[in-house]
DNA sequence: ACTAAATATGAATAGCTGTTCATATGAACG
DNA sequence: CGTTCATATGAACAGCTATTCATATTTAGT
């Protein structure tokens, strides 16, 4: 499976995911329900999160809850914002 | 054309130019020397650098010059490194 | 043990992406 | 203008990736 960190960055949904789980932990069900998303989809792109370690899992009874596992990765998705914000306006001069 | 920055570090070869050219200007066959790379990959690499706006060119003469069209491109780099490195760190506990 | 809830898994597939090859474009110079 | 150097472009293709659907697995409760 892929290790790549940017490769695992790279799609949206997975990145909508860290942020969702990214200030308190989520069972699948919640994140699939607060993102529109399919569950199994949900359930995919957690095992490339997780596998690339960028979230942490833990069974409490029939649920299993996510969340990030570190706060720098919430972090570089945010200067990544940033940056991109700040290509966005150096082109449009 | 591909605009989503996650999605354009997400390759090896355009960080690698990225690295390459993240000191100094340089032409696109110096850049091919330099990592081996046929012209043409380059050239595409590049285009696709240039269209999220990640490098600037410069003709001069017959030759294009590129570099790095901020420092905080190779600084989002260094702590994505950075973080794939903690991360890998913290799987092997 | 049976059932229901929650999640994981696997197969299938359509669309995307990186690479290569061949060729076109542009710039300098005799 | 013709030639050469430097780069860009386009088509073609193989491999990858995100998504969906169907189904399996796991856990708890009765």
């Amino acid at each position: 499976m892929n290790e790549d960190l940017f490769k695992c960055l790279s799609d949206l949904n997975r990145r909508r995911i860290l942020y969702c789980i990214g200030r308190q932990e989520m069972c699948v069900n919640s994140i699939s329900e607060c993102l529109e998303l399919e569950q199994s989809l949900v359930s995919h792109h957690l095992k490339e999160l997780y596998t690339c370690g960028l979230v942490t899992r833990e069974r409490r009874g029939k649920k299993n809850y996510y969340r990030v596992s570190q706060k720098q990765v919430i972090a570089l998705l945010e200067s990544a914002k940033e940056l991109g914000d700040s290509l966005k306006v150096c082109k449009s001069d």
